[in-house]
RNA sequence: GGAGAGGUGCGAGAGUGGCCGAUUCGGACGGUCUCGAAAACCGUUGUCCUGAAAGGGACCGUGGGUUCAAAUCCCACCCUCUCCGCCA
């Protein structure tokens, strides 16, 4: 959501910052709508004014016994109509809020051109791929002659795009998960929540998954809740319509949550094993920020995330989306991908934002700099997040990059303590 | 799920139709006093929209309605608390 002031007096200046991302927008009548709102406001309040001094000049006259029924005829007629221009209004920013919910964020300047991924920037690389030309297998092919991935009975339980972890493989995950959340608590400074999985309306208005993109959530039509397809929605909206204390900023919160996404329009895409499924395990890190710092929380958010892959020795990249490959709600983002060797490519395991103000303007988040004074202004704060990691691309990336020639998997140092020491995943 | 009570500013809590954006107490902030502090006393202290400013407007859980006029009356919904039922 933008400032739509701003908007409304930068309209054409606007439109060229955002360009490609704006194609879909309904310029003209976002245009008219901010106009009849503009008019229609002048108008009720000016009335309001009207109908506030007759109302108390009818006080008067009543309390001095004299005869009223003029006034109040006239004073009944302007309500009506007050009334009426109020619909309008209403109507008006109903529909003025619904387009303007559907602008995406505006682009950093040091936000690379491009349409698609392949514009993307490689802004650093971390360890080596490990020496398995031609020998490679498939996280799926691994886990399932292990016995730890089990891709058909979660089709009898649920269908397509599910999986069961089962013996060491429900391990790992539970495994990757409690030291991903510690080395975020105990090292990087962010407090862990543990959140609800279902979140309302305006919580996902807030961070910007509604109204636009309701399609891609599970949804449940009874209550009007929606799975959550990410801990940012419960993380970001734990401030929403609050006032933070400047001297507090940044705030940090880490959370696990499992996520939900319809995955609508991806058919066809990632259909084996478990890169792409309707339910996966996340580490999420959620920032609440001071504007002036935000883009050095976000290098420092985006290197809590690169850590985890550090420790686990696994091989990665960091690249920078460009403009065409950003997601609606974000004004900059690192993508850090983790190298699959059976894929001979490197894949997405964590996305890393910066939100500016968007969401915490979509969300009423603010923040008072300083506190107690008389002069002092709130101001939104910038959001971001990041995901600190996705535990299930973790997962297949443990496996695929730890493959030994015998179809055995290392565990990596770092998580042995987490797996009573486990040293070596085997057939069992 | 059933019965009852209630949702007001940072917190407690008053306000049952007009003079209420809202009494009071507490907290916080500033000041007086003090070597310093406590106490006492004085003052300040919600958010948003609009406007260059003066000013104007909105907000008392949310949304409607009644009325010349609504924090106050009516309706619906949401939430909290107590009791009962159910349940991990």
């Amino acid at each position: 959501m933008h400032d739509l002031r701003y908007l409304r007096d930068n309209l054409d200046a606007f439109r060229v910052q955002l360009g490609a991302r704006g194609f879909d927008v309904a310029w003209p009548d976002l245009e008219k709508s901010i106009a009849e709102r503009q008019t229609l406001t002048t108008q009720v309040e000016q009335y309001r004014h009207h109908l506030k001094t007759g109302s108390e000049h009818v006080a008067k006259l009543k309390r001095a016994q004299q005869p009223a029924d003029d006034a109040v005829a006239t004073m009944k007629a302007l309500g009506d109509r007050i009334k009426a221009l109020e619909d309008e209004l209403r109507t008006t920013e109903a529909r003025l809020s619904d387009l303007a919910l559907r602008i995406p964020n505006l682009p950093h300047e040091s936000v690379p051109v491009g349409r698609t991924a392949d514009d993307n920037i490689e802004r650093n690389r971390w360890g080596t791929a490990p020496n398995l030309i031609g020998t490679a297998r498939t996280h799926l092919e691994l886990g399932e002659t292990l016995g730890i991935i089990d891709i058909d009975h979660a089709v009898k339980i649920a269908g397509a795009r599910f999986a069961v972890l089962s013996g060491a493989g429900a391990r790992l995950e539970r495994a990757l998960i409690n030291f991903m959340l510690d080395l975020h608590t105990h090292q990087h400074g962010y407090r862990e929540i543990l959140p609800p999985f279902l979140a309302n309306r305006a919580a996902l208005t807030g961070t910007g998954q509604l109204p636009k993109f309701e399609e891609d959530l599970f949804r449940s039509a009874q209550d009007d809740l929606f799975l959550i397809p990410t801990a940012e929605v419960p993380l970001t909206n734990l401030h929403r319509e609050e006032i933070l204390e400047g001297d507090k900023l940044p705030l940090r919160y880490t959370a696990y949550s499992p996520c939900f996404r319809r995955e609508a329009g991806s058919y066809g895409k990632d259909t084996k094993g478990l890169i792409r499924l309707h339910q996966f395990n996340k580490v999420e890190l959620v920032s609440f920020s001071h504007p002036e710092r935000s883009y050095d929380e976000l290098e420092r958010l985006t290197s809590n995330a690169e850590a985890v892959l550090q420790q686990l020795g696994l091989h990665y990249r960091v690249v920078t989306l460009c403009v065409g490959d950003m997601g609606f709600a974000a004004a900059k983002t690192y993508d850090i991908e983790v190298w699959l060797p059976s894929q001979n490519t490197f894949r997405e395991i964590s996305s890393c934002s910066n939100f500016e103000a968007f969401q915490a303007r979509r969300s009423g988040i603010r923040f008072r700099s300083d506190s107690g004074r008389k002069d002092s202004r709130t101001e939104f704060v910038h959001t971001l997040n990041g995901s600190g990691l996705a535990v299930g691309r973790t997962m297949v990336a443990i496996l695929e990059q730890y493959q030994q020639a015998d179809g055995t998997v290392r565990i990596p140092e770092a998580l042995r303590p987490y797996m009573g020491g486990l040293e070596r995943i085997e057939t069992t």
